[in-house]
DNA sequence: AAATTCGATTGATCCAGATCAATTATTTAT
DNA sequence: ATAAATAATTGATCTGGATCAATCGAATTT
C-alpha cells in the first residue's frame, strides 16, 4: 500500500528503516468510488493526497458555469488544493475521481509534524514543487503562446498515456479550449485517421 | 547587504548565527545596470538570484519575435530560469534588469552544497516554492477564465506597487496582452481619469 | 535644446476560437 | 437488451482581442 509512496519518495531523497516506519503513521489509506469527491469546492481541502490508484481530476467552476480542469493526477502523483490545504482557506477546486481510486492522505497538522520529524521530506517536497513549478510555469506560457493545435499536439507527444484514460471534452478543459474546437482540431493533426 | 536575504529566509525559519555566516559564504553579489542581462536565453542559467535592489523581468521570445513576460522580480524575491539552473537545460528565458540593480547570486552545485550543509534551507525553499505553485496556479486558471479587463483590475488591485514601476506594454506582455487592448481597456476601469 | 528612440493612444480590420444548435455515437443504468 | 444519459461531431454564426497603421507624447541621447 505505502510502497508506492516510497518508490516515489526514494526517487529523489534517502530514507532510513526508522523514517519510513514513521512516516508511514502519518498516512492514511481512503478508497475512492468513480465520481466522489475527495474536496467539494467552497470547503476546506483537509488532505494532502497521494494516489496509489487510479485517477483524480481537480477542477474549479466559474462564474458562468464553465468548468476548468487543474490538474489531472494518476497513480503516483500528488494532489491538493494547495492554497486551501496550506494556508486553511476554502478550497477553489474540486477534486473528484475519474477512476476507482486510492489515495494516501496526510491532514496539515500532520504535514507539519511530518516536516518537522523527518526534515528530508522538507527536501522532497522541495524538489516536488520545485519540478511542478517549472511545469506549471510552462503551461502558463504555451497558454498564451500556443495556438489550440499545437497545445493538443503537445500534450499527445508528452502524455500519451493520460489521453487515453481522460474523456475529450475533459481534456479540452484542462487544455482552456471548447470541446467543439477540440473535436475540430484534431481533423488537422490526424488527417488520415477514424 | 545579505540582510535583506536574512529577513526573507527568517521570515520562514529560524537560523542559528553559525548557519547565517556559512549562508553568506554560498552567495556572490553582483550589480546589475538598467537592461543588463542577468541570464541569455539559449545560454544555461548559472545562477539563482535573490534581489536585494532594483527590479528585474524574465521574459521568452517566441518563434514570432514576440517577447512573454514571465515574472517581474522586485526586491525580496527569487529570480531563475528555474529548469535551466536545477536541470542544465539552456534557458528558455532572458533575465535582465529593468532599474539599476543588485542581486544575491549562488551556484547550482552551490545550492546543493548549501542545502546539504545547512539542510533548514530545504525547507525554506520547500515553503518558497510552495507559495509560487500557488500564486502560479491562480495566474493560469485566470488566464483562461478572465476578460483581459478583469485581468487588469485584479494586479491593479493586488500589486499597486508594481503597477508604477513596470511600462504599461510590459505589464500587457505579462497580462498575455497586446499593447493596444490594455490601453484601450483603461478606460472602462477607469473612466473620469486622465 | 534638438533629435532620436521608445511608449501610449486611437482607428479600422481581421481572425482563432467561442457559442449556439442539431445530429450522431458511445456509455451507463435499469 | 433497452432506455436514458453523456460524449463527440459537424455546421452556422458571433466576438474579444489581435493585428496593422498612423499619430501623438514622453523620455533618452548627443
Amino acid at each position: 500500500m505505502h510502497d508506492i509512496l516510497f518508490k516515489h519518495l526514494e526517487e529523489k531523497v534517502t530514507l532510513t528503516p526508522g523514517e519510513k516506519e514513521l512516516i508511514t503513521t502519518f498516512f492514511a489509506s481512503k478508497k475512492l468510488k468513480k465520481k466522489q469527491f475527495l474536496v467539494v469546492e467552497g470547503h476546506v481541502c483537509k488532505y494532502l493526497s497521494f494516489v496509489t490508484k487510479g485517477l483524480l481530476k481537480a477542477y474549479n467552476t466559474d462564474e458562468k458555469g464553465n468548468e476548468h480542469i487543474n490538474q489531472f493526477t494518476p497513480e503516483g502523483w500528488w494532489t491538493s488544493d494547495m492554497n486551501s490545504f496550506f494556508r486553511g482557506d476554502i478550497s477553489f477546486y474540486s477534486i473528484d475521481a475519474m477512476e476507482d481510486s486510492e489515495v494516501l492522505v496526510i491532514t496539515s497538522e500532520d504535514f507539519e509534524n511530518l516536516t518537522l520529524q523527518v526534515p528530508v521530506m522538507d527536501r522532497y517536497f522541495r524538489l516536488l514543487f520545485q519540478n511542478s513549478l517549472i511545469t506549471k510555469e510552462r503551461r502558463l506560457i504555451s497558454s498564451y503562446t500556443h495556438t489550440a493545435e499545437e497545445k493538443y499536439k503537445h500534450i499527445v507527444e508528452k502524455n500519451p498515456d493520460l489521453i487515453k484514460r481522460v474523456p475529450q471534452n475533459l481534456l479540452a478543459s484542462y487544455l482552456g479550449l471548447s470541446p467543439e474546437t477540440l473535436s475540430r482540431l484534431k481533423k488537422n493533426v490526424f488527417p488520415g485517421h477514424k
